[in-house]
DNA sequence: AATGAATGAGTATTCATTCAT
DNA sequence: CATGAATGAATACTCATTCAT
């Protein structure tokens, strides 16, 4: 009635899991993925993904923790790091790194947020508390600090930072959604950049 | 407990039932709503829901294809019929209209589609050729009548008309994601207006 | 993907899947019985009984209330409406009834209280206060009434009628567990009423 | 969170690990108990338990033979030990030896038998044998015994020797379904040994 | 002897869909 | 047209049991 063969031992399970969930969750969404797939794409029994995460939320939320905090942590900390002007650093390693995103699997969080956020408010809360809110500030702190260096005139970007993400956000969304149709989205995130650039170092308020 | 019996046996069931639809799609996303809810929602059967719509997939499909049409022909026509500048255009009925989709039930549909159009993909087809395509399209071509005009220098705008929606679409995903948080949608959308009015209106390419 | 067939349409419906847990539940015991089983026995779809009945324990409680609070409320009513000494009622209806107590379907329940009773707390609560404790009344009054009428002497017999039924409950335990063994318990049972009325209408203390 | 490790490798594991079975079971059922719990509670891994007890099955056998040959083995010594006469051995040592039976851990084994039994005759066999058949023997010859030297009339009680351990067995029952109501064990099963003592020395047939 | 990671068969429950009425 | 009782395939989760270490 058994004929289990199983091999390896790790701690690096829980990792292998995740990154098959969010292998799956990408092709199928959250609800229209199947636990058994999960397990199935990590080479895993469903029993030993059950002994990792209690449930298929659990798992969920392992998958867009684990994804997405790294990524803000590392921008917060290279704009600390840096000692580029303002400028300088918006046009170099925050672009570069803005770029990355809307490619990245990012966006499959973003579409798994979108999707099942209404039922996982805590989920939203995080994301919020720990991306979107962190990744806010350091931009306006950014902008900030060009105002006090004399870079910037102060002007509604210190307010709306969203300015400055807006076009990565709507970059993930249309590729999300229209995967056939072309967006140079590079183009139009270092558009939006320049806009706000030349709007920040203009002479009229 | 109570329903009301003076159902007046119209044909104007198919849009109750799709009104209902789009109600219980945006509590729950699609996948979670059951199409018992939408029956009763709809003071109406089971049965008889099957009747006008084969399938839930079809069901999805008339709420999508009956909500957003009708908006984008009104844009469109409007764009023909005005004699405006295009800058008067823009800061007006344009500005008016576009304020007024973040909160309207277009946020819906863009939730369903990002949750559910990879596996649905005429459907994703429909809504780019029949909204953003053509959205896209009045958009350019109003630039362009700027241009035309003498009012516009030519500019990336015309490339990409993206630059104008952006903030709608943003606005959008953050009101869909962040019910809580506060964004200015508004004034997001009107200072993105502005950036481009300035840089479409100036002297330097 | 469907060939359905199905026939009948009652509101007898419930009662039919209750006869049929009962059945299931009396060879295997709660924990053991599969949803399916009993919706195979009452010739039923699992999603029908699933309309009825929420929960498999919702099954479980319906069977348990459905069958033994008529039995109870009968011999209430019989004593009540008796006008026989209280020695000829306990020896004649009282006798008859409690004789065909360990050959039915009480018994199952017995077995389901004992079995599951320390996870369905309420459930207990609702025997014992619908059928335990009322029956035990209910004979309390009766021997006061004989006691009043000068048929009986005052005895323990008041403050433990616990005494009269034990041999019901003995019986039943007896037979539930040693299925093959014989045991005489209509002789059992009558020998304790005897010794009781021996001992209530002796004269010593 | 913290485990004695002062483990004296003893080979009296098996008999930490039916203690731990049985409190398991006395709080949750057999069913309902997981080999998991088992383990944890007796400070072992599941693999060893496994060792010791090919399945949970298995566990449980060992767990109800170990509890109940003991108690029964000491009672049918005293009895051919005593030199007491039989109405005084009755109220003497037997009275003493079964007022322990209802809070002792043999009702949780009556709790097991009577769930599980159906699903395990050969246990009920065992039980039979080894604890029932040879307790009634036992009560049986005692009270031949009483015959033989005129202490006491012939009498059902040879017969049906059930009368005497009835209160016992209700006791338990009883105390097993509701926990939360009085009982006073001790005076039901004093109260039906003195109606038994009066019938067996009485005069009258 | 001892561990606990790993397995997978088994089960309650849900829900889109059908069809007798 | 209209109903809602009935179906059954699909799926999350559990737990006894095994076996490499």
């Amino acid at each position: 009635m058994a004929k289990p063969r199983f091999r390896r031992r790790k701690e690096a399970r829980p990792q292998e899991i995740t990154a098959a969930a969010l292998a799956a969750f990408a092709e199928n969404g959250y609800a229209a993925t199947r636990v058994d797939d999960v397990a199935r794409r990590a080479g895993v029994s469903k029993g030993l993904l059950y002994l990792y995460f209690k449930t298929k939320e659990e798992l969920f939320k392992a998958v867009v923790r684990g994804l997405v905090v790294p990524r803000i942590d590392a921008l917060t900390a290279s704009v600390e790091a840096s000692d580029l002007s303002a400028e300088e650093f918006l046009r170099g390693p925050f672009l570069d790194f803005v770029k990355t995103i809307p490619g990245s699997p990012v966006s499959v969080v973003i579409r798994l947020l979108i999707a099942e956020g209404p039922k996982h408010p805590d989920l939203v809360k995080f994301y919020w508390d720990n991306v979107v809110s962190r990744g806010l500030q350091t931009i306006t702190g950014l902008v900030e600090r060009g105002v006090e260096r004399g870079e910037f005139r102060p002007s509604v970007v210190s307010e709306l930072p969203h300015l400055i993400v807006m076009p990565v956000v709507f970059s993930m969304v249309f590729k999300l959604l229209f995967v056939q149709q072309e967006l140079d989205s590079d183009r139009l995130i270092e558009t939006q950049i320049d806009l706000l650039l030349d709007h920040m170092k203009g002479a009229a308020a």
